[in-house]
DNA sequence: AACTAGCAATCGACCTTGCCGAGTGTCAAG
DNA sequence: CTTGACACTCGGCAAGGTCGATTGCTAGTT
């Protein structure tokens, strides 16, 4: 028994994996299956159509290229991109103007969070011509700058955090009964002074602490700031779960393989939903460098014909969100894969830039 | 000479008004060219269909309708649709269900205007089945309730604008000098004393005065913090255009009259452009109740084949902002119409809710 | 043993043809 | 003014045919 013969999932040798990677090449080029007469004149090796159909053959065995149908050439499947992107691709990276022009349309928006993320995923999608996604960063260390609470009307009371020295939080409070203003004041003093630089999960814990600790000496001036202040530090809507932020979805229209329509408008209502791609892109938040999900391998039928190239990007050192392309299988990966890395760490030097 | 050879723009006779209203309900039903035999069946008249090609022919020549080639039935022109529209309409108002989904689900985020009109416009888009268009409430009255400054870090200080009693406004402002915090505090309270209850546009005015009388005087206290509260008013990004939220585009997708890949992608930039989708909206700022625009009348290419059907919606009794919905020139006008104005009212009802 | 050439078979893409049905315009008769 | 009859037009559909590309296989070559 040869090691053809038994079928295993042993790479294929060289020739063959040359011949795979200019299939794919072309296929990516030309959008159409490949043929052994194009491989033969395109791969360089001095082969006959005939040699390349075996060798084809064993590459459909082995679950690397399939054929629509008898006589259309072949084209890769989910697996032979994946050995593709794993061990043969030739990176191309972006040019000098690309790099230049991410850098000044990001550097400009430092400082403004929301901001950047919408410019970044508007620049990836421009410049790969797929949709872009970027989540918006988690705060996972939300230290507290300061905390001021201003009376609305009638019970209720604007709680203002400042976070991390520049991101700004409102939370209204609809509270049991009227706070008047000095109260508030004096409110907001006892928390500055108590709980400035430290983390608002932390303040949550303590907080419970000394409501417990206070209530015992029925200090009801205390117990109510101590409420007050609960309620501002609560677990805010919004606060665990993450949200993105899509750009240029359009580029994915009038593409070959989303022309059937409903499949396109599932994966805009996925869009729109959001939950799938979050989860798909949470993946990617674990793990460093770029993430590669090809095809099926999302786990989300919506995205079957589609692949995701994402990376995590960080600020103060800690991963906070994803940036990442979504396009059609057949995409450019060794234009995108090199994009994608490079923007997530100019996004990531973006978001750290002072001012 | 009779009137018919004249030529001219008199609306035709009952009878053609009976047969063009059976042919746009047809039309509107079926999605396909409306023969004459078709229309003999359905009109209720006992007319053969012999006569009623001869109808069809006069209205054609008056532009009512058109054929899109020999021998396929009539399709109603943009002009036909107008008059449908405008003159012979019967409204089907929506179900008592309905009407109370819609009142639920508002109710539910009175008080929140950027989650109402989220609100809203998810709920027309999911009604009607086509993509919702609410656009977000412009600030016309917006007067003072409070304004609170919190230092940041280095020279920047957060103005917070409470407006109307429950929005907030964050504005970050980067100044020329440190303001310490009992500074800060200090300029709150006097502008607070000073300009509670007032529109914001008369408080920018009144500074300007307030600075000049005060510079010759040379007060350098007095200076800072009104140049403070001047930046703190200043016209703010986005306070003047307005934005919109757009709900339910995939409706579009799939939809025959739409099918073109180029233009549906073309439609879709445009939402995400935003520009002219607002412009036509504000058309329906001024203008009381639904207004409707049908094909080329809005003027946009991009909307050829689409008709968008909007109403204003109030908030203390002006006019602040539009709800509607976009969807192919061929929809259910006497279903659309009503919901989107019953949906307006409830919005604004909503809007002005107090809590 | 590996490679190649040749060949028949297969299949989709594309075009033509013919035909059907739905619809129109016209005209003469009622 | 209405009606039925007739000729004509056009899109849609199915059947059939050609073309080209590609494959699998086999037999021959290096």
């Amino acid at each position: 028994m040869t090691e053809q013969a038994r079928g295993v999932e042993e790479p294929p040798n060289d020739r063959a994996q040359l011949l795979l990677r200019t299939l794919i090449e072309c296929y990516i080029r030309e959008g159409e299956p490949v043929g052994s007469r194009t491989l033969s004149r395109e791969s360089g090796l001095s082969l006959s159509a005939a040699t390349i159909r075996n060798v084809m053959a064993d590459l459909e065995d082995h679950g690397f290229v399939s054929s629509p149908h008898t006589s259309a050439g072949r084209i890769p499947t989910d697996k032979g991109y994946r050995l593709f992107v794993n061990t043969m691709l030739r990176y191309k990276p972006p040019g000098m103007a690309e790099i230049a022009e991410l850098r000044r349309k990001l550097e400009l928006r430092a400082g403004d969070p929301k901001a950047l993320v919408t410019a970044a995923s508007q620049l990836v999608s421009g410049l790969t011509h797929l949709a872009g996604v970027v989540t918006v960063p988690r705060e996972t260390h939300a230290s507290l700058s300061q905390i001021e609470f201003v009376g609305l009307s009638g019970n209720r009371v604007l709680a203002i955090l400042v976070v991390n020295g520049r991101e700004v939080q409102n939370r209204v409070l609809q509270l049991e009964r009227f706070f008047p203003p000095d109260e508030l004041r004096r409110a907001g003093t006892y928390l500055n002074d108590q709980f400035r630089g430290q983390e608002l999960a932390g303040v949550r814990a303590q907080l419970v602490k000394q409501l417990q600790e206070t209530r015992e000496q029925m200090n009801r001036l205390m117990t109510d700031t101590i409420t007050l202040a609960q309620r501002a530090f609560a677990i805010h809507p919004g606060d665990g779960e993450a949200d993105m932020v899509i750009a240029g979805e359009t580029n994915l229209m009038g593409l070959a393989e989303l022309s059937n329509v409903d499949r396109l408008r599932r994966l805009f209502e996925a869009f729109s939903e959001k939950r799938d791609i979050l989860h798909l892109l949470d993946q990617s938040l674990h793990g460093e460098g770029v993430q590669i999900f090809i095809g099926h391998e999302s786990g989300y039928t919506i995205l079957d014909d589609c692949s995701v190239v994402a990376a995590p990007y960080t600020q103060d050192d800690r991963v906070v969100g994803v940036l990442g392309v979504i396009g059609p299988t057949r995409m450019a990966y060794e234009r995108v894969i090199p994009l994608v890395d490079i923007a997530a760490r100019m996004l990531s030097s973006a978001l750290n830039l002072r001012d």
